[in-house]
DNA sequence: CTAAAAACAATTTTT
DNA sequence: TTGTTTTTAG
């Protein structure tokens, strides 16, 4: 422990030895945050004698708790039984243990933003999917603002019906018997506000409570952690308000400042010194977030002076950035290198491209293994096993592959469970005969397969289970064609999925666990060969948080990408801009910055501007010089307001290219829009 | 009821 | 452009 804490400095010694009030520490990017805590689990047990089953820490990542477990466990030896969790993670277990008071059964499944969808579609049937979208969207935000149904809904959203349709979705889920991830939240703050001796279970359990990325968290977290604080319990947040980018999921700066309010007595620590990037990425970086207003303020310093200069490069399409990226990789240390984008969709051109020139690459998170038809269908099916009241695991696959069951026969069934409590399997059972004698028998098939599949859980291992349930339901044949058909490989992520299940006990409670870590975390198993070296990340920028590399390409760095614009609010503006930061410190030595002049989006080509993050660079801090200085480039893009001897003044809302041809969609101030070839046509850039 | 055709949704970021 | 969902014709 001497050699741990020796390693420390002075503001990290002082926020690991801190013991009594809350604690607020302000750590900057790469200030040895997660160092700092570990340490503090470790100097806890290790020193202070604690009970490791006493302590619990939260996270936002599964990544972050698995690394930080094994971190603790490498300083601490006596660190078996410490609680690392996500908030969401923590909520399912802390719910799973006190089901009753929340009125569900024991073995709840966790929806998605696409099964809420669903969800509302069967209770608003006349709507299509992307009109509810929105709805389900304001649902999971009220809940991160700790707001039900009956409270005042208009912040959220001003429709009319919002408050209705939110009281009719709660509605249905609780009948159904499942949960969505704001669920996860706020019914233990519900539980732990109205049963005390709950309460008091917990609080005693757990005496020292951790939370990292605190800017990060919502309203209802917040609540979430003063039901859990105790009078005697020892409550430590770490965070950095420069690095708040998950606004658009509830996340509440303001849970920093108001942290020392609510808390009496709160000590704050700030940890200004920098251990990751050179001093040159570091000016770049702090030149950047300056352009925020409304920030804390902090001001990172580190000892290792100079360094290499950013490194811009303008590509004229994603294909000439990936190669270009390609070439980079070429010149230096692949494992050690990132390459980041802004939207998922990015990765694409990159692993085309890395594919065909034989350059090993991993994915973070991409894709979302989870999210693929065939996984959502078996998790769907496992879901239902749990669940036997799953109306939405159930609508999906009591059709699939095609038994002869539809439309006509679930309303048939969902109508004769409705108001009686049973179950969708005794329900089928009892709704058979009013089938055709063909569809009762499929149906009784049906049934007869989830009675026997679940028979067998507890005789076989988990992964031979599912390999059963997959078989037995139809899906491995179904898909199998599908394979053929599309030339896809399905059943191989079938299989990735079956083996996933291999570290989980082969019951009820291990099923449960296996389908719920799935739910929770994304990238459970698209990361699977977790070694580096040898290998290019690809990586969205919101996922880099935590993650270091030597050399980081931040790519896409246009206008209306990356800043992403929808309706270009002054705070919207900020959080991209932080992103911008997260990003760039990622780097420890060497910064690469790419913008393309034209992206294919959609099988559209596109034209864009720099990114006007860019010109926030000063031109010394780049090899090349950069923009800073310059006025952006006045020329046909999105948003610029342009001249016709003919029709007036008007605004471009798009600009494309056909062949090698640019046309430029105008809206006039009179109403009128029309497209123009701009080599031909005598419209001109408004300054 | 199934299979083919047409319509629709997706590209912000994630637990 | 791509994959999924809904509509329609048989």
């Amino acid at each position: 422990m001497e050699e741990y804490l020796s390693q420390l400095n002075e503001m990290q010694l002082e926020a690991v030895m801190h013991e009594g009030s809350p604690l607020l520490i302000l750590a900057g990017a790469g200030s040895g945050k997660t160092r700092v805590i570990t340490t503090k689990i470790a100097y806890l047990i290790e020193e202070k004698k604690a009970d490791p089953y006493s302590i619990l820490a939260v996270t936002f990542t599964n990544k972050a708790a698995g690394e930080m477990y094994e971190r603790v466990l490498r300083m601490s030896p006596h660190s078996k039984g410490v609680m690392i969790r996500t908030f969401h993670s923590f909520g399912a277990w802390l719910l799973r243990r006190n089901t009753h008071c929340a009125g569900l059964s024991s073995n709840f499944t966790i929806y998605d933003e696409e099964d809420m969808v669903t969800l509302l579609h069967g209770l608003y049937p006349d709507r299509t999917r992307s009109e509810l979208k929105p709805y389900a969207g304001w649902i999971s935000r009220a809940k991160d603002y700790g707001l039900h149904y009956q409270d005042d809904l208009y912040s959220i959203s001003s429709h009319e019906d919002f408050p209705e349709v939110y009281e009719s979705y709660q509605k249905k889920l609780e009948q159904i018997g499942s949960v969505d991830f704001g669920d996860l939240i706020l019914k233990c703050v519900n539980i732990l506000a109205n049963y005390p001796e709950v309460k008091d279970r917990i609080q005693q359990r757990f005496s020292t409570i951790l939370v990292d990325e605190y800017q990060d968290s919502n309203v209802a977290q917040f609540e979430l952690l003063k039901q859990l604080k105790g009078d005697d319990s020892y409550l430590c947040v770490v965070g950095d308000d420069d690095q708040s980018i998950y606004r658009f999921r509830g996340a509440e700066v303001q849970n920093i400042i108001d942290f020392p309010n609510y808390f009496e007595g709160t000590t704050i620590v700030r940890l200004e010194q920098n251990y990751r990037s050179s001093e040159n990425i570091l000016a770049i970086a702090s030149a950047v977030v300056d352009h925020n207003t409304g920030r804390l303020g902090k001001t990172l310093w580190t000892d290792k002076k100079g360094g290499r200069k950013g490194i811009l490069k303008i590509l004229e399409d994603q294909n000439q950035e990936a190669e270009y990226c390609a070439s980079v990789l070429m010149e230096g240390d692949i494992g050690e290198t990132a390459i980041l984008y802004r939207t998922n969709a990015q990765s694409l051109s990159f692993e085309s491209l890395f594919i065909r020139q034989g350059i090993p690459y991993r994915v973070v998170g991409a894709l979302r293994f989870y999210e693929r038809e065939e996984i959502k269908d078996a998790l769907a099916l496992l879901s239902f096993l749990i669940n036997p009241r799953d109306e939405i695991a159930f609508k999906r696959m009591i059709n699939k592959p095609a038994r002869g069951l539809g439309k006509k026969s679930v309303s048939a069934i969902l109508e004769h469970q409705d108001g009686t409590g049973k179950d969708l399997v005794e329900a089928g059972y009892a709704a058979a005969h009013l089938l055709s004698s063909k569809g009762g028998k499929a149906l009784k098939g049906f049934m007869d397969t989830v009675r026997a599949t679940l028979d067998l859980l507890g005789r076989i291992d988990l992964p031979a289970f599912i390999e059963r349930v997959v078989t037995d339901f139809g899906l491995i044949e179904y898909h199998q064609k599908q394979d053929e058909v599309a030339g896809t490989q399905k059943i191989l992520n079938l299989e990735e999925l079956i083996n996933a299940a291999a570290d989980y006990p082969g019951n009820l409670e291990g099923l449960t666990l296996f389908v719920e870590h799935l739910e929770l975390d994304r990238a459970q198993l698209a990361g699977q060969e977790d070694d580096r070296r040898e290998r290019v990340t690809l990586i969205t920028m919101h996922n880099t948080k935590g993650l270091e590399f030597k050399r980081v390409i931040i790519t896409g760095l246009e206008e209306g990408l990356f800043p992403s614009l929808r309706d270009g609010m002054d705070e919207d503006i900020e959080e991209e801009r932080r992103i911008f930061y997260v990003s760039i410190t990622r780097a420890k030595e060497e910064l690469y910055l790419t913008s393309c002049r034209r992206r294919r989006i959609w099988g559209r080509t596109m034209s864009f501007q720099p990114s006007r993050f860019l010109y926030e660079i000063p031109s010394d801090l780049l090899e090349s010089g950069g923009f800073s200085g310059e006025s952006r480039e006045r020329d046909f893009s999105r948003g610029v307001r342009v001249f016709h001897e003919e029709y007036g003044p008007g605004v471009v809302y798009n600009v494309e290219y056909q062949e090698t041809e640019e046309v430029v969609f105008v809206r006039f101030d009179t109403g009128f829009a029309a497209r123009f070839i701009p080599r031909f046509s005598p419209l001109t850039v408004l300054g």
